[in-house]
RNA sequence: GACCGCGGACGGAGGGCCGCUCUUCCCGCGAGGGAGGGGAGGAACUUCCGAACUUCAAGGGCAGGGUGCCGGUUCAAAGCCGCUAAGCGGCCAUAGGCCGGGCGGCGGGGGCCAGAUCCCCCGCCGACGGACAGCGCCACAGAGAACAUACCGCCCGCAAGGGUAAGGGUGAAAAGGUGCGGUAAGAGCGCACCGCGCGCCGGGCGACCGGCGCGGCAGGGCAAGCCCCUCCUGAAGCAAGGCCAAACAUGCGCGACGGACUGCCCGUCCGCCCUUCGGGGCAGCGCAGAGUGGGCCGCAUUAGAUAAAUGGUCCUCCAAGUCCCGCAAGGGACCGGACAGAAUUCGGGGUACAGUCCGCGGUCUGGA
RNA sequence: GCGGGCGUAGUUCAAUGGUAGAACGAGAGCUUCCCAAGCUUUAGACGUGGGUUCGAUUCCCAUCGCCCGCU
């Protein structure tokens, strides 16, 4: 297995999974980032990533999009085992290149206690 | 050479590492892994038109929607025809675009002696059928805005009253314009020219134009107000539509096995409960199944995803920009790449766009 | 991807094709010892660009922005 996979294996793909993440009620809200968070049945770290219409045209919506996914592909494996997350960046978020994506995400982590402690 | 306008082409290049998606081959029981190859645009934007394709409906009309001077040209996929097949050749259309022309409006320049009219040239604009089919609306001003008893006037007349529509005035628009005649004053009342309408002739493929003759003009504007006329038009859209398996509400049907057999036949065995012994309920099995949530096809003969790939980072180079040094050629530093991203496909229109290159035109300037 | 609808003061809404109004809000003044309330008063808008018309917020076209619906 690579390192620094992120095939579909890591996302969440269907209807079910996201609404399950929503049922299980944890929020984190940051500067930048809205978070929903919950612990899989596996050990697999899913992520799946919501971005408005408001935050710009289809360009700028895939461009943060792609950052995030970025951060997250670089980052996986601070996260615990069987994370399941979902992102959605607020309106006017100021995440601009992959530093901050990363600086964003990590807040988040530190914040809702998803770090990989265990280990 | 500089600037501006129009049209066209391009719209960063090369490489390393880490990733994504499709596909071919190989390895692996499998999850997966490895190698090779493909992977955004001229607008992929917009959704303003049209076509293919799909489902439904199809007998006609009305309604609704669209269209609106003339000629030519352009146009993809599909369709039709021909050729032995791959394929090639030919033919046809709507919307839209382009070119040219006609007519009208506005502006500019020139010409006939000055001005108006008229004629010629240039530029811009025009959804450019119809206002005797009907309805509606024309604010303010003005006497009057559409069926006209005419405000100041003019003329006849002592007056009452009558005749007038030339002049003044209002307005975007007021019963064709100018001139001469005519008259009590006037008026197409008469005449000439122009305009308008009708007819004939000529030119042009045609819109239309020109000439001749006739008609005194028989009555405002707005149809991108309703409307009438011409021509076109069945409706919806890939979230169209087709298929697959799963779970559940619900409905319908059914004792099981064996033998015989076209079929009513015979034997053996029987989950539970109720029973008025006909049967009923639950369970089981089979079939159907609205809705729900999935998958496949549609969906790609060089992108083909489906919470939706085409990315991140670093190095070198190339434009462009800013600053510094230099008379200049040039050098150095910093910064840094427009608009924007497929989701069935194709054609046209519209809009956005840093910068580079090419062509054409215009203005200014320099040299020979 | 497709189909509908809407853009008017700072905000929420009006207006047969002819002067753009109302409410709340804002500023100023009066009133009060001061504030609130009340009274008087002022400023402020037809998304943008063309076309039709004598004249467009209104009609037509294009463009920009916003909203809703369809699995």
């Amino acid at each position: 297995m690579k390192q620094f996979a992120f095939s579909r294996a890591s996302r969440l793909r269907l209807r079910k999974e996201f609404e399950a993440v929503f049922d299980a009620g944890n929020k984190t809200v940051t500067r930048e980032l809205v978070a929903w968070h919950s612990q899989g049945s596996d050990d697999a770290r899913k992520i799946g990533l919501m971005v408005s219409r408001k935050t710009g045209g289809a360009v700028e919506r895939n461009r943060l999009k792609r950052l995030l996914r970025e951060a997250f592909r670089l980052t996986q494996r601070e996260l615990k085992e069987g994370t399941r997350l979902i992102i959605y960046p607020k309106a006017g978020c100021a995440v601009k290149d992959l530093a901050q994506a990363r600086g964003a995400l990590e807040t988040l982590r530190r914040k809702a206690r998803l770090g990989n402690d265990g280990k």
